[in-house]
DNA sequence: TTGTAGGCGTTATCAA
DNA sequence: TTGATAACGCCTACAA
């Protein structure tokens, strides 16, 4: 390994002067600088970051921990993130949790506190207090933290806006019978607060009702096991064999994931969409562009969570620490109308 | 931040005492060990990664490099790893390189060579000879590496094997005049050596239409500009209007991406899959078992493919460095029939 | 403008 | 079985 006193010697200078000159330090002249950028060059020097971490406490590292790194909404988000953070002049590392509690807090010890000089983290598993412990101080932005007491800024994605417009759409489009697909109706009385994203969308999607006056129960609300295409597939037959689901002609998938495997459920019994029923989802992830029918869906602009996110969590780092109370920002979206909902 | 001096003070024995207990050292009585592992959680100890890195060279992590994280094949490859390694009681992280070579420099140069053990990389723009040194001695493991004199240890897709398998699975159900859509016909003259992965896939394919005696000619091959959903959509039109191609009656397309895009572009002009034309894919993404119709593809067999390469790197990681000449792995795939080639 | 020196938290080598 | 001590490579006051 060539180090710093290395390219020292070959420049014929000083280890600080290297560390000056190598870090554009204005007190070195512009001659011997280059000079010893030359040297480096050659001798192909790389600052050691462990030594340079231990020292300064700074890596120029930021991680963003994700679900699961296999499924589109969740590796679309890290790959927009990993190049915002590559824009702002920082290394992206990306990590995921497997929605493992121990998981994520293995990575909040191991990685975070150690790799990274700030963390932007989607908290399944572990509450907002556990997370202050673990962050140890370290700068960190939360995605889709619901928590009514905040201890972190946070970037929320529009649940509510975005499943009243959904459902709002299903509605204009003519739809009588909706079902919203992934949660169930005892929820919305269970968890009226929505401090979740399934319940904040189920929220979004009854103001749709209410606003256009239609009563709800429990045949507009359809639970399934999992947010999988699976758990949607195997659902859909069910569905529609049941007697209150009767007549449906509208749904609202809480994920384009589960739309997909919904959609494709549909096509197993021979349902047409949108012919015999108009479907939407909620994420905007690529692949709703090329299904067939293509997808219609509330599409989150990825691009404007992670400059959000991404802004927020380097004020921290560069201004050491929140300034005032946790911050709490949304995402932008937009109706995204395809062939599903096409009539 | 709490140190292990802090610890040792805390437990009345020394930092040296301290680190061997933690890190499970025989010669620590069990009693001793355990008193300190207990004062250590106690007091949200936490090792510090660049020091014990500066110090002892090691850090626990693996990285893995992918071209794109929100692409399907390289975002399930990049889940695969990283549970691998996990399994081997590593830390993974997942950076991706955008296919720029800048960012693959940038990544080998800062993060690689700081702050992991090893890691595992799919090179698109830098040669194996400039890997070299970019790499510093570090363990690596290269995906899909053709070069014809390897640096590296490498694990491959079965591209030829593959794509043989494809093509004879599109002849067997009858298919007259087959097209491999993602590559020209030309390219089959100027890499016959095949050291790319589209031109061992396309080399795979002539040796299928070889063994059932097909003459193939630039009817049997249709370039696209770009292996992504978008150019391969486009492109359908233009192939079913070529004249070239009139007849043709089953595809075979580089990958489930271009595969799934091609499907949606022959949707658009009205041509059914199966009916009309057989349509088979490669890869094995998940998408393309929800699809409608679902794409028969060739699935790579992600474990395995995984645990080669993860397996190859660990090896390299403890018993520092190779043993002897590059090893070339070849990982596991299969044909999954369905009904895009149902007929 | 450049050099000297001390220390960041850990691990490894000794010595006790 | 444990403890003192010297690195690991870099950064930064401070001295020259």
């Amino acid at each position: 390994m060539v180090t710093m006193s290395d390219v020292a010697r070959a420049a014929g200078v000083s280890r600080a002067t290297v560390s000056y000159a190598l870090r554009g330090d204005p007190r070195i002249t512009e001659s011997t600088a280059s000079r010893i950028r030359q040297v480096a060059a050659d001798l192909h020097y790389n600052a050691n970051l462990s030594a340079r971490s231990l020292r300064s406490g700074r890596t120029g590292v930021i991680g963003v921990a994700i679900f699961e790194l296999d499924r589109p909404y969740p590796s679309e988000m890290g790959a927009a993130m990993s190049r915002e953070i590559a824009r702002r002049g920082y290394q992206p590392i990306v990590q995921q949790t497997s929605g493992s509690k121990d998981d994520e807090v293995a990575i909040l010890r191991k990685v975070t506190s150690q790799l990274c000089d700030g963390m932007i983290f989607s908290p399944a598993k572990v509450a907002d207090e556990e997370l202050r412990s673990l962050s140890h101080g370290k700068p960190m932005v939360l995605l889709d933290d619901l928590s009514p007491d905040p201890v972190f800024d946070s970037v929320a994605t529009a649940c509510e806006a975005g499943a009243q417009t959904a459902v709002g759409h299903l509605i204009e489009i003519g739809c009588r019978h909706i079902v919203v697909v992934g949660a169930p109706y005892e929820m919305l009385v269970e968890d009226r607060l929505a401090s979740s994203v399934r319940g904040r969308r189920l929220l979004g999607s009854l103001r749709a009702f209410e606003q256009a006056d239609i009563e709800v129960g429990p045949q507009n609300f359809f639970d399934i096991p999992l947010w999988t295409a699976d758990a949607a597939r195997a659902s859909a037959r069910r569905m529609l064999e049941a007697d209150r689901y009767r007549g449906v002609d509208g749904v609202f998938c809480l994920t384009d994931t589960v739309a997909l495997g919904f959609m494709r459920g549909l096509a197993d019994c021979g349902v047409r969409v949108p012919d015999d029923l108009a479907l939407i989802g909620f994420d905007g992830i690529a692949e709703s562009e090329y299904s067939i029918p293509s997808l219609s869906t509330i599409r989150t602009n990825l691009d404007d969570l992670s400059r959000k996110a991404v802004g927020l969590l380097i004020d921290q780092i560069e201004h050491d620490g929140m300034t005032g109370d946790p911050q709490r920002l949304t995402a932008d979206f937009d109706l995204v109308v395809r062939e599903s909902t096409q009539r």
